[in-house]
This record gives structure tokens, C-alpha cells and sequence, in this order.
DNA sequence: TTGTATGCGTTATCAT
DNA sequence: ATGATAACGCATACAA
């Protein structure tokens, strides 16, 4: 009713709305609202006019209201299980790349680990009806939880890791192991020990046993043995790459001259733990990981790449497009993944062509200096890996 | 008009609402508003069944309307120049448990570097409007990007990087960086090079320069000479810190017994060129870095250890309470910080207790074993440092 | 091209 | 304790 004192109490709440504007403009709101979005329905002249009383007057439209008339938030929401590891921050670089470009925001949820808040980002109030699609990073999911989001019914896509029923981008994971693994069998490693990141739980993530299976396949096609005790079990992270060098090197018997990690992170745990141990790398120990780490490069860490960046990238351009009226946008992808041979692999000492370990290890005084590089200086750029099936 | 194929309409549209709850259970929506919210004014009995009904009716409240009604958007909006980098990365996470915890959301917006997107994200339709407070992470910012956030009147804290007129949380940038010094001072180094990250833009950014002022004046103090050819400029970034080591080496002259590295990241990489080159760590050079970066203790790197999720989540804490009523709750405050001395710092071979140095260089073959080590194995843990003014 | 009117789903005020 | 009902600020058919 007494409209006008109601319109004066409000003024300091909120900053200033379209009526103001469309008031102080002399047109009414519906010009207005055409007129800041670049509608066409809106003369040249007023349209002008409204913009600079707009950019004067410091408008800017309300979210939650321009949300709740369209029932669009224009945010998506990222899952993702940690933040700081170099995996899912890359991802949520590309994912917000894509994102602030096409003026969406990103609304950040970290499930961390298992248990905690797991049920209430799932079940109440969050993710649902406060974002319009959403991108899960490398989750491992329940079956509770995974049914959970297909009923919410907004788009969705995965990206580095299978999850039952969703479409899903990243790499062709057992093409990228076996391209690993081919790279030390070449060099003629024969004894291979396999640092893989599998935790046995029963959730839903079974990109490391598409690595793990890989690796078997490719030793046994070799007519080689993966011996049970060189199996080790880590968990993607540095630490538990230091934790399986130091398993593997205490345990008695002979040790192997080549490791396959399942990540780069765990890769240059087994390096640090080396070098600590007195154990060369390459001459000594041959160490190749997969993702291509930011810290890889100057490590020298022979790797097999991937861009979690251009991933997310990709999924949430694909999850923009479908709320763009583009259906069928989002499609499962398989993302390109590259061996990029560095310094930590060589040919085993005892093995074929020992020209250059012999070489190494006979150089006196220098080898010292060549044993003492964490990483050898070899920098052949990766040639492009073969793209799997 | 037509109400009720309206309703039918919208139906497949955005859900269930509070009216659809209503209707099911006999009641208005102001006692459905109530009992969802756990508000006072409503009967056991009444409130457990609605509770029951949204519950089987999958009800979830629009954060659209209620933003709308309530002028709260119950998101936070966090501000970060990259999100890849350790102390971002870290920092997220801290506000995302904070956030969580309280039911509130985290609207991530990724400034990257200096140029490029900025502008947009500060003048245009984000950021405003679409968030009830801002953590700002450590950035360099404009004196208009500035004058605009504080012109947007939320409630506002900086983490990790003072800005004019804004509260601020983090360490002690100069008593850090001179714990490090004294650290090497004390080790009975003379000879000290400095890797600051100081990129001279007319940005707002002093860390860098508050921890070259620190170590210029430690130098001083204990008449020490502060060379300006072993004066190196980084970015805090692993290349960076090979980069800055390479300059120092192919320099002809004199050179430095060690280093102290304005972040752990730099650290690492003076480290891994050095041991590409034969330098080692600690026996030639020693190396301390400002941070305790996840990689550090793997490495082994002595270093000034800082907690940036703790602090973030200090501040999300801090934003929280002051949008609850609290006010006052947001303070500036010094963070803690502390000396972990691990493997990478040692006394120079040349300088006075040069026992253990000696020892290293004499023990032979074991020495080599001892050289091949990217770090040391001491791993004398962390005294705390003294809490400087 | 521009304006009018109504709906969006909640919250909050004021009765009852 | 519960129920009408008026905002909230914007978008959008529909009318002009």
C-alpha cells in the first residue's frame, strides 16, 4: 500500500533496482530489463539513455531475483573430492576458464574424503535448485549417491573417472598405463615393480583398476612376471609413494629396475625416497608416472601427460552448451594422453644395450655429478602417444 | 488466472515448492516456512509431519526465492588469482569447511594473473549481488579494484596479502622471512643469496617486499654483505626458482653457501637444478624456503611453515559471525608461522663447526650416497618459531 | 518500440 | 500455534 515509504526503507537494503533505474530513465522496467541484457526489442536511443543511467546509477540485476523469474541461477556446481591436490585444482582452473567467460559462476563443493558432509551436499538443501548442471571431478561415488544426482535432473558430466550411466570425459586410462608400461619394457626392463593407487573400498572409481589391469596384461603379453610382492598400494599422493619405495627396498630379495606409478605425485615420492636411500634414478631405478604434474618438468620425470585443465574445460563447455537449448551437447569424451620421456627412465643396467649404463657407471667422477641429478638431463619432448580405442 | 494449470504447468519445471508441501499437508507455507527452518512457532506434532511430507516430496527450498525475500544469498564469494597453487589451493579448502559446515555456499572466482578477465569480474554483474561477504586471497589489486570492493559494503577480509583499509589475516611476513635468515645466520653462513618474488608492478602487493626488507635488514645486522649480483627476482614458482638458480651458477664469480627462497616452490626448484648440476644440498648449498608446501617434507626442505587454510578459515569464520549478527567479528590478525628445520640447511663446508661438513666430504664412497640425496636425512622437527611483534 | 500486468517461491508481518 | 498476504526484484507474455 504506501508503496513510496516502502521504496524508501528498502533503499539502503539492497542497492538500487531496476525500477530505479526504469524511473530515473522516465521507461518502464520491461525496457529496461531488454535494455541491460542486449535485448532487441529497445531503440537505439533509449537504449543508450538507459545505459548510462544504469552505469551512473550503479545497477547491476539481483541473482536471486533474475533467478527466480527465469529459474536459471547461471552458476553450475564442481563435486570434487579434494581442491588442493593437482589433478582437481587444474580441473577447477578449466572448469572456471570456461565458466567466468561465458558469465557463469562456479559454486565450489568439496567433499572431502568419505564420510563428514558427504549426505548433506547430496540430500538437502545444497547442489540441488542452487545450480543449473553440474561437473563432478574424479569422484567416487555410491550408488545412493549416484542415483541422487541423475534424479535431480539438471545436465551433468564427469570428468576423469567412470561413474555408471553419466556421460564422462578424461583419458582412455588403460591406454595410457599400457603406453607406460610399453615405454619401460622397450627400454628392456624386465623386473617392473607397479605402484598402483587402488584403496579397495567399494566405491564406485575404478580408474585405478583399469591401471592395474593394464599393467598386467602388458607384463604378461611381455611373457614377464608381475610379481606379487613388487605390488604396492598407495594413494595418489607423495607420501605413499615414499611409504612403497621404503616397503619395497626393506623388503629382502632382489628389487626390481623399473616402477610403473599410477600418478606423478607418487612417482616422485619413490624419486625423494631414492635419493634419500642412496638408490639411483635412472641408472639405478626407473621411475615413469602418469598426469605430467606441474612439478614433473623440472623434476624430469618421464611421464604420461593429460590436461585436467582442458577436460574440465571440455565438460563444462559441453554442460553450457546443453543449457544453451544444444541438446545432446554433452557426450562422454576421450580425452588425449602423451608419453613424455624425460629423465627418470633408462634401460636397466644387466640389460641389452648397456652401452650407456655401463658409460655412466664407469665415468669416475662425473658419474657422481650424474648420479646426484635427481632427474637426468635428457629432455626429449614426448612424441604423441598412439590414441587407443 | 487459470491457477491451477499454471501449477500443472510448472510442475515439471523446478520441482516441488513450499506451496506443493503445503497443500500435501494440510497447512500454509508460512507453517511449512517455519517448521523446514526449524523456527520456533510450531507444534511437535505439525512440524513432524510436514518435516515427513517435504521429505517423501523431495522438497528443497529455491535459494532464488528465499534470496530474494531474505536479501541473503548464503554464499560466500572467494577471490584468488590462481587456484592451482599451493597456498590457494589450500587456503579454498580451509573456506570450504568453514562455509560447509555452516550451510553456506563458496563462489569461486579465479583472477587470473594480472590482466585479462579482471576487469569484468569487478565492474560487471558478478561478485555484486551475488554474494553476502568476500575473502579476498592474497591478491594484487588496483587501487580502483580496491576502491570498488569496498564500495560494494559487505563484509570483507583478506587472507595472505595486506590491502589498504582492509582487514587482514596471515603471518608475519617480515618476522618469517627473518627466522629463515637468522636461521641460516646462526648456521654460520656469510654468504647468502636471496630469491625474493617481487615482480615491480605498481601493484598492491607487498609480501615480497616486506620479506626483502627483512632479509636486507638481518644482513645488515649481523654485518653481513648482501651482494646485489646474488639479488634474484622469481615468481614464486618452481621454474622460477630454476631459472634463478641457473643465473646464479652461470654467473662467473663467487658463490653464495646458501639461499633463502621466499617460497617453498622457488626452494625446490634451486634444488632440483642443483642437483642437476652437481650442486649439493646442504653440503654446498644450503637452501631454506617460507611456507611448508605439501612436497616440503618429502623433499626435505627446512623452511618458515605457515597454515594458509587456517587462516582462510579464520576469515571465512570471521565473515560468517559478522553476518550473523556478530558485529565487530572481522579483525585483523596475525597468523602463526614456524621454523622446520629438515634436511636442506646445514653450516658451510668452510665455516667455523665445519666438523659434520668435513666428515660428509671425507667419508668417501658413502659420501656419494650422501650427495645423491635431494635431501638430507636429518629431520630434526620443527621447533616453534618466536612469535615475532 | 514501449508499457502493463502477472508470476516466480520464500520470507515476514500481522492477524487470529 | 497457525494462516493470510504483502513484499522481494526481475522477466515476459500480451497489449498498445
Amino acid at each position: 500500500m504506501a508503496r513510496t515509504s516502502d521504496r524508501a526503507q528498502r533503499a539502503g537494503h539492497a542497492g538500487v533496482s531496476i525500477e530505479d533505474v526504469a524511473a530515473a530513465a522516465g521507461v518502464s522496467t520491461a525496457t529496461v530489463s531488454r535494455a541491460v541484457r542486449g535485448l532487441p526489442r529497445v531503440s537505439p536511443a533509449t537504449r543508450e539513455k538507459i545505459l548510462a543511467v544504469a552505469e551512473t546509477m550503479g545497477y547491476v540485476a539481483s541473482s536471486s531475483a533474475s533467478g527466480l523469474a527465469t529459474g536459471r541461477t547461471k552458476t553450475i556446481g564442481v563435486l570434487a573430492p579434494f581442491v588442493s591436490r593437482w589433478f582437481f585444482s587444474k580441473a577447477i582452473e578449466g572448469a572456471d576458464r570456461e565458466l567466468h567467460a561465458r558469465q557463469y559462476n562456479l559454486s565450489l563443493f568439496n567433499l572431502g574424503g568419505h564420510g563428514s558432509n558427504r549426505e548433506r551436499l547430496f540430500s538437502k538443501t545444497m547442489v540441488y535448485k542452487q545450480i543449473d548442471a553440474l561437473l563432478v571431478l574424479c569422484m567416487a561415488l555410491t550408488h545412493d549417491e549416484i542415483e541422487h544426482l541423475q534424479k535431480i535432473d539438471i545436465p551433468l558430466v564427469v570428468v576423469g573417472g567412470h561413474v555408471e550411466e553419466c556421460p564422462y570425459i578424461g583419458i582412455d586410462d588403460y591406454a595410457a598405463a599400457s603406453t607406460a608400461v610399453r615405454h619401460l619394457i622397450e627400454l628392456g626392463h624386465r623386473d617392473i615393480a607397479l605402484l598402483h593407487g587402488d584403496d579397495e573400498t567399494d566405491l564406485n572409481f575404478d580408474v585405478p583398476r583399469v591401471r592395474i589391469r593394464a599393467f598386467k596384461d602388458l607384463m604378461a603379453e611381455a611373457g614377464l612376471d608381475a610379481r606379487p610382492e613388487w605390488d604396492e598400494r598407495g594413494d595418489f599422493t607423495v607420501p605413499s609413494g615414499q611409504a612403497a619405495f621404503k616397503r619395497l627396498w626393506n623388503r629382502p630379495g632382489p628389487k626390481p629396475s623399473a616402477i610403473f606409478c599410477a600418478s606423478d605425485e607418487m612417482a616422485m615420492g619413490v624419486i625423494f625416497e631414492a635419493n634419500r636411500a642412496g638408490v639411483r634414478v635412472p641408472e639405478d631405478l626407473s621411475v615413469i608416472g602418469i598426469d605430467d604434474h606441474d612439478f614433473s618438468e623440472a623434476i624430469g620425470l618421464t611421464t604420461v601427460g593429460q590436461r585436467p585443465d582442458e577436460q574440465a574445460e571440455l565438460g563444462t563447455k559441453m554442460l553450457l552448451d546443453e543449457l544453451d537449448g544444444n541438446a545432446g551437447a554433452v557426450r562422454s569424451t576421450i580425452a588425449p594422453h602423451r608419453l613424455i620421456v624425460r629423465g627418470t627412465t633408462a634401460p636397466p643396467r644387466a640389460a641389452g644395450t648397456s652401452a650407456r649404463a655401463a658409460a655412466t657407471r664407469a665415468a669416475g667422477t662425473s658419474a657422481r655429478a650424474a648420479a646426484t641429478r635427481a632427474a637426468g638431463t635428457r629432455d626429449l619432448r614426448g612424441s604423441p602417444a598412439p590414441q587407443a580405442s
